[in-house]
DNA sequence: CTGTTAGCGCATTCAC
DNA sequence: GTGAATGCGCTAACAG
C-alpha cells in the first residue's frame, strides 16, 4: 500500500542498499554508529517497511503455516485456532486460513491451494480423518488436530478421550452406582468413539457389550425412539440398583434427557449421567451436569509446537507418525 | 517444499521461460497447440507448481487480505469468519488471520503486522471500536465488521440491531403487553446498546426512560441484586396487566431468568420475555426463549463484498464512511 | 508462434 | 564499514 523501496532509502541516506539491507537485519556490526542513527530516522520518517513478498524470495523462506479447519462453525474448533494463533505469534510465523464446511471437496483444494503457496506447514483439521487425501502429505511438515484416523498417516493431536472416560466413570463407579451404560452413536469403526467406549470398559471393567446402548446418528430429538423402549426397560426394573449413563457427546445426552422426559424420570433424581464434551447449557440447567471438557486451546498450542519442531529439524527420512494426547478437564457438578 | 522452477520445465519441454509463463497464465493463444500439450504434459507429470511469492513480487499485487478480530473464542465470530471464507475463495483471494484475544495492545500489533504482509486490505472486528488506531488505517482499503464506533472512520457491517429490536418488541406490542422493559447493561455510549434501546422506544413509544432498567456490567448470576428488588417490585404490583421484558442480550437474559427463579417467578406465565442473541440453550429451555438471532454469516459476506469492491475501483480521495446494516431473523417461541 | 530481456524488492557474497 | 553485483522465480514488454 506503500511505495517507498530499499532502494529509496538508500538514496536518502547515502548509503548503498546493502547497508539498508544490513540494518534491517539488525547487523548492525556492519555499520558505523552514524550511519545506523541516520538509517534508524530515515526509516521512522517515511514509515517504510520492508516487503515480505520481496524477502520470502530472496531467502527463499516462508514462514507462514497453512491451516485448513473442517468446520470453523464447530464450537471447539475455535479455541484450536486460538492455540494455534497464539503459538504462531509467539514462534514469528503467520498463519494463511482455509475453512472446508465440511465438505471433503473443498478440504482438498484448501490443501493443495496451500502447498502453491509455499508454506512452510501445514495444520488441518480433518473433515474425514480416514480419507485417502491425507496420504500425500509428508509427515515432516505436516500434524492433523482434533480428529484421529483410523491407521494415522501423519502426526495427530487429540484429546485423550479413553483417559477422561476412564477417570470420569471412575468417579460414578465410586458412588456405588449398580449398573452403568455407555449411550453412544454406532461405534463404525471411528476412533473417537472406540476411545471413549474404551475408556468406560476400562472404568467398569464390563467384559461384554451388554452396557453399550447405541442411538442411531440422526434422530429428531422431540420424537419418541426406540432409545425411550430401552431406557424404560432399564429404569422401570431397575428396583434399587442405583443406574448411571455415560453419554458419548452432547448429542446423545439431549437423547438421553428428552426420552426421560417424555418418561417422567428425572436426571440426578432417577438415574446418574455425565457426558463427553461440555456446553454452556449443562452449567444453567439445574442441577448442572457433570462432563469432560476438552482443552482444545491446549491442542492448538501443542499442534504448533509440533509442527515448529518438525520444521526446525532435517530429517533424511520421513518421521514414524505418532499420535499424542492432551489431557482434559473433568467437570463434575450433581447429576451423579 | 519442491525443487523444479519456471526454467527447469523450460528447459524439459525445450521453450523459453516466456512460453512457459503463457502457459500458465492460460495465454494458450500464443503458442503452438503441440507446444501446449507437451507443457500440460510435462507439468502434470512433474508436479510443478508455480511459486505464489515470486509471481507476488513480480505482478506486485497480492490477493491476500488480512484478518483481525478481538476474540476468535466468542461464538459469534466464526460465523463472521465462515462468510469471509466463503468469499475470499470466490473471489480468489486468500486470507491471513490474526486474533487479539480482546487485547488492544495486540490488535494494534496485529493490524500493523498485517500492514507489513503488503495485504491488499484489512478486515478488523474491532477489540474496540472506539480506539482510535482506526484513524490511521485508510478507508479505501478496510472495512469493521461487528462493532461499531460512535464516530465511524471507516466502512462498518454491523446488525441491524435498531430494527429488529423494533420488530420483535412490536410483535409483544401486539400481544397485548401492558407494560413492557427493556434490560441492558448501561448504555454508556456504546452504539449497540444505544440502538438496541432506540428499537425498544420505537416500538413501544415511551417517551422517557422509566421502562428502561440497567445491570451492571459484572454482577455475579448466582447472588441476589437490586435487580432482584426492581423485578419484585414490578411483578408483586403488576395486578391484572400483562408484563413483559426485552433483553439486551443473553447476559441480561440469564439475570433476569435467575432472579426471576430466586422470586419464584416463572417466564411466560408469570411475564413475557424475548432477547437479542440466540444461544443453542434458548431452544432447548421449555418453554423455548424467543430471539433475534443476528445473521453473522451474512455480516462476513457483506464485509468482503465491500472490500472487494473498494480494492476494484480507484479513489482520488477516501471514500466517505459508511455503516452498512445486515438484516436479522427472529425466532419467534413460546416466552411471550 | 516463440525467445530475449529487464525488472519486481530484497539478501548476500565479495571486493574495496 | 561500505557498495556493486548477482540472483530468488516469475511477469511483461518487445523483438524476431
Amino acid at each position: 500500500m506503500e511505495k517507498f523501496t530499499i532502494k529509496d532509502i538508500a538514496k536518502l541516506g547515502e548509503v548503498s542498499t546493502a547497508t539498508v539491507s544490513n540494518f534491517l537485519n539488525g547487523n548492525y556490526a556492519k555499520m558505523s554508529a552514524t550511519t545506523r542513527e541516520r538509517l534508524a530516522n530515515i526509516i521512522s520518517k517515511t514509515d517504510y517497511h520492508p516487503s515480505t513478498t520481496a524477502r520470502n524470495l530472496a531467502k527463499n523462506e516462508n514462514k507462514t503455516i497453512g491451516i485448513s479447519v473442517a468446520d470453523i462453525t464447530n464450537p471447539f474448533t475455535s479455541p484450536v485456532i486460538s492455540g494455534l494463533s497464539e503459538r504462531c505469534e509467539k514462534y514469528g510465523y503467520k498463519m494463511v486460513f482455509t475453512n472446508s464446511n465440511n465438505d471433503e471437496r473443498r478440504e482438498v483444494e484448501n490443501i493443495n491451494r496451500l502447498r502453491e503457496e509455499e508454506v512452510a506447514g501445514l495444520i488441518i483439521d480433518p473433515v474425514n480423518p480416514d480419507s485417502s487425501i491425507y496420504n500425500q502429505l509428508s509427515n515432516a511438515y505436516t500434524v492433523i488436530v482434533d480428529r484421529q484416523a483410523r491407521r494415522n498417516v501423519v502426526d495427530t493431536i487429540v484429546t485423550d478421550n479413553m483417559n477422561s472416560v476412564d477417570t470420569m466413570v471412575k468417579k460414578m463407579v465410586a458412588k456405588g452406582y449398580d449398573d452403568l451404560y455407555f449411550v453412544s452413536w454406532p461405534l463404525d469403526g471411528v476412533s473417537t468413539r472406540l476411545n471413549r467406549y474404551a475408556g468406560f470398559k476400562l472404568a467398569t471393567n464390563y467384559l461384554n457389550d451388554d452396557h453399550l446402548i447405541t442411538v442411531p446418528y440422526n434422530t429428531s430429538l422431540n420424537k419418541s425412539s426406540d432409545f425411550d423402549q430401552t431406557l424404560e426397560n432399564i429404569l422401570a426394573n431397575k428396583g434399587d440398583k442405583k443406574i448411571g449413563f455415560f453419554t458419548m457427546n452432547s448429542r446423545t445426552l439431549l437423547q438421553l434427557l428428552k426420552s426421560a422426559q417424555r418418561l417422567n424420570y428425572n436426571y440426578a433424581e432417577d438415574f446418574g449421567v455425565a457426558t463427553y464434551e461440555e456446553f454452556e447449557w449443562m452449567q444453567l440447567m439445574n442441577p448442572g451436569i457433570s462432563c469432560v471438557r476438552q482443552d482444545s486451546f491446549a491442542i492448538g498450542c501443542a499442534a504448533m509446537d509440533l509442527l515448529k519442531e518438525k520444521l526446525e529439524t532435517q530429517y533424511d527420512n520421513e518421521p514414524e507418525p505418532q499420535v499424542k494426547l492432551i489431557p482434559t478437564d473433568l467437570i463434575v457438578r450433581d447429576s451423579f
